[in-house]
RNA sequence: GCGAGGAUGGCGAAAUUGGCAGACGCAGUAGCCUUAGGAGCUACCGGCCGAAAGGUCGUGGGGGUUCAAGUCCCCCUCCUCGCACCA
């Protein structure tokens, strides 16, 4: 029995040494088995264990302790990938190399790590900053270049001024840098490496369908709005005079007759022939104004180019506009302006006086006449004025026109997504240099195989000025050309980051294979994930790169499943002082600073104790005394009844029911809904109730309770509950033992407690055996002492029974 | 604007299929134990009326369905998240 109030911390660190050698957590591979793969979306090395990453731990380990006890074959790597980019920033601005990435930092991280998840893996470490992993992220890179998955263009990219760096698209919030909210985000053009996964648009599209029940839909729902498919047709106007063509896009060819106008947006390439020096400006001055605005917020402005285009269906001559809302980045960066059935283009053209003319009318309706509109007119129905095609039905008309297009060469059917290629070029000291190398004479020529990996020089010197700071490292960047041989520099550029947690789960499979990035005999076993825990922050970003990947190492034959996790969670985010606890956000609460208060048993189930996983918590630590206290409680009843005493038996049958029930509750939960913190509770009335019958427990069924007690806390806190399970006398990790089956019997009431209700409102309560008749149950509610005043002198109009739960007398 | 989720005691919350609202914990109150208590144990703990027994009201607001509604339906308010001129 401990002493001191946080006696049992040193319990837990015992085991936390003891767990230094743990050798009996090694997955066997191709047992039979039935195999069950659980990975979090895990804690980077770049910032210390948090409250929200402790969240995350606990319920993937719970479900993995879980899983194991039950029989599985259980991965659980516990990973660590290499999300670099706040510690990045943070050495950026000391003017030193990141020091979460050194040896000491490691050692630190993978410490505390060690801490809250007894499954970490040591065989199967993965490290993403290291050299090995950098020649797979090359390896694949060179094999996406093979097969034109890989690419080189100028673009334009995403620029903060005071960072002096490119950031990626997740990193713009609200059109500014992450950093400096008050910073509106620049666009560059430079030369940037691109992986094409729009070749996947269709796919990562698609194979959603199959994903639907294993994934939330809340983030499925994001992804189909990230892709961003749209089908239509690209039509060709004609520039009046010239001839030369201004291709847009569009959804709805078939309102083709009803455009008043064609617009460009203001960066379109068109624009520097169309205006002279003063529209020029103008146009300039549109793109500028737009930056780091709240789309939203901005009114619809144009400017008319002086220009007219003519419409290849109807031959009419329509003026260009430049204006504001149409962007560049999206379809041809044109478009056609059918204010009568557009809602944008309607307040667009009535500011500006460009006539609306409608061309679809409903179904069973007349065609509106124009002066009268106030908004735009009916989407879909029946095309009119629109020659030949008048009268057929939009759909129809849709199709047939853009087949006209076809033919007539002056368009197609096109599809256009909103999801982009994926820029991996940063000009970044930390990530996996891109394995090319640029020769005067050959070009671009990739690094050959044999001479991966490309590794980082070790002395850099941050410049924090936008240039790559290996351009300043002469041994790296002067290199002979693999070709010919003349002296040529090597690619300066490294990859995004999010290239490593792509795949990162695939090599925890084989994480020491040194001839290939994995095993396909490990992963076939082990795929697909059958549960991936991680916040939603993840849904568009990392969940569509390795689906991607995926998607790409299946068709260079590495692996045969399409899709790289079966189910999905996420869970809710913890917040602290009203914002998302991060590290950039500066409000982050150590997961160490509970653990060393209490104890890393009681900080893990702590965050599991109050709220379901999937809901967000806004952090306070009140409490977590309580779930200390009753760790404590725990087990000292646990100790101190061993050896159990010869005790009466009289609460034997009560206790055990109670300890069934217990069980069963949170197996059931643990197969369906994962409301640990309900479990949690139930542990606890389980304890309050033993602490209550404690004198008239048999030294059977205190044994018997004991075992199972310990068992069935063990998913949540396992430290303790490993030492109670020794101290009850048995060897050996808790863990090998097989998780208890409850009973049906023992957990079955002796009797039915039935509640009496008059006209809806509880009046009594009355105890029956299971199955007791209706009419018995009717006649007994109706004589009951605490019911009768209630009746009496009124009449009653019916009785509702629900057998072995409730009565109800409706009287008037 | 569109989409999703949410609103229950002083606080975090529970109520899984329409069937006892507030499990469990925190905070609080009282008592026991103790040299001591920042430990432990026991009891109480939604509002109002009442000494108590008990009654009555009560799940953001309004209406409805039902013998019975936190739960289902309609309307409204507020909060959180995601998307947002995508043609």
């Amino acid at each position: 029995m401990p002493e001191k109030p946080y006696d049992h911390i040193q319990i837990e660190l015992k085991w936390h040494e003891r767990w230094q050698d743990a050798d009996f957590y090694k997955a066997e591979e191709n047992s039979a088995r039935p195999k069950f793969y659980v990975l979090e979306m895990l804690p980077y090395p770049s910032g210390m264990l948090h409250i929200g990453h402790i969240r995350n731990y606990s319920i993937g380990d719970a479900l993995a302790r879980y899983k194991w006890m039950q029989g599985f074959n259980v991965l659980h790597p516990m990973g660590w990938d290499a999300f670099g980019l706040p510690a990045e920033n943070a050495a950026i601005k000391n003017n030193r190399p990141p020091r979460e990435w050194t040896l000491e930092n490691i050692a630190a991280m993978k410490k505390t790590h060690r801490r809250f998840a007894f499954s970490y893996d040591w065989d199967r470490e993965v490290s993403t900053c290291e050299p090995e992993y950098y020649r797979w992220n090359q390896w694949f890179f060179l094999k996406m270049l093979e097969r034109g998955l890989a690419y080189r263009k100028r673009a334009l990219v995403n620029w903060c001024t005071k960072c002096a760096t490119v950031l990626a698209n997740e990193q713009v919030v609200d059109g500014c840098c992450w950093r400096h909210e008050d910073t509106p985000v620049e666009q560059r053009a430079l030369e940037q490496w691109f992986l094409k996964i729009t070749h996947y648009a269709d796919e990562l599209l698609d194979d959603m369908t199959g994903l639907e029940g294993g994934w939330p839909e809340r983030v499925l729902t994001m992804q189909r709005n990230w892709i961003g498919r749209s089908e239509g047709a690209e039509v060709d106007f004609h520039l009046d005079g010239t001839g030369e063509p201004i291709r847009v896009f569009t959804t709805r060819v078939d309102t083709i007759y009803g455009a008043t106008c064609v617009i460009l947006a203001p960066e379109h390439p068109l624009t520097d022939g169309l205006l002279d020096g003063d529209l020029k400006a103008k146009a300039k001055a549109m793109v500028d104004s737009r930056a780091g605005r709240d789309p939203g917020d901005i009114d619809k402005e144009g400017l008319f180019t002086g220009h007219y285009a003519i419409n290849p269906y109807s031959g009419e001559k329509v003026p260009i506009w430049i204006a504001n809302f149409v962007l560049m980045g999206y379809g041809t960066g044109a478009i056609m302006a059918v204010p009568a059935h557009d809602e944008r283009d309607f307040e667009f053209c009535r500011k500006y006086g460009i006539a609306v003319r409608p061309v679809v009318r409903p179904v069973d309706g007349e065609l509106a006449v124009e002066p009268g509109m106030t908004a735009p007119y009916c989407e879909y129905g029946i095309v009119e004025n629109s020659g030949q095609w008048s009268g057929l039905a939009s759909a129809d008309a849709r199709r047939q026109m853009s087949a006209f297009a076809d033919q007539q060469d002056f368009g197609k059917t096109a599809i256009t997504y909103r999801l982009k290629d994926w820029g991996i070029s940063r000009q970044r000291y930390w990530g996996t240099p891109i394995p090319v190398i640029h020769c005067p004479d050959c070009g671009v020529v990739p690094v050959p195989e044999a001479q991966l990996p490309v590794i980082l020089p070790d002395r850099i010197e941050i410049t924090g000025t936008g240039r790559s700071p290996l351009e300043n490292v002469p041994e790296f960047v002067n290199v002979a050309c693999p070709v010919c041989g003349k002296a040529a520099r090597r690619e300066t550029d490294t990859m995004d980051t999010f290239m490593d947690s792509s795949w990162y789960f695939y090599r925890y499979c084989d994480a020491h294979n040194s001839t290939m990035p994995f095993d396909p005999a490990k992963i076939a076993y082990w795929f697909e994930i059958d549960q991936y825990i991680g916040g939603v922050e993840h849904a568009i970003l990392h969940l569509i790169y390795s689906r991607f990947f995926t998607k790409m190492m299946r068709d260079i034959g590495l692996i045969k499943n399409s899709e790289p996790a079966r189910r999905l969670f996420t869970q809710g985010m913890v917040i602290a002082n009203g914002a998302k606890m991060s590290k950039s956000k500066g409000n982050v609460v150590g997961a160490d600073q509970l653990a060393d208060k209490f104890g890393a048993d009681t900080a893990r189930m702590f965050v599991m104790s109050n709220v379901p996983p999937e809901k967000e918590v806004d952090w306070s630590d009140k409490g977590a005394e309580g779930t200390y206290r009753f760790l404590g409680r725990v087990y000292r009843f646990t100790t101190r009844n061993i050896p159990a005493e010869p005790r009466s038996g009289t609460s034997d049958r009560k206790v055990l029911r109670k300890l069934h029930q217990t069980l069963r509750k949170i197996t059931e939960d643990f197969e369906t809904r994962w409301h640990f913190n309900t479990c949690i509770a139930s542990i606890m009335e389980l304890v309050n109730q033993l602490y209550a019958e404690e004198q008239e427990i048999s030294a059977e069924a205190m044994r018997q309770v004991l075992q199972t007690l310990a068992l069935m806390l063990a998913p949540f806190a396992p430290y303790v509950v490993q030492d109670m399970w020794e101290e009850l006398g048995n060897e050996g990790p808790v863990f090998r033992q097989r998780w208890p089956a409850f009973d049906p019997e023992l957990a079955k009431e002796d009797e039915a407690e039935v509640v009496i209700q008059v006209n809806g409102k509880l009046r009594g309560r009355m105890t029956a055996a299971f199955g007791t008749a209706k009419e018995e149950l009717e006649a007994r509610a109706l004589t009951d002492e605490k019911v009768k005043p209630f009746i009496e002198g009124k009449q009653v109009v019916k009785i509702i029974t629900v057998p072995d739960k409730l009565v109800n007398v409706v009287v008037k």
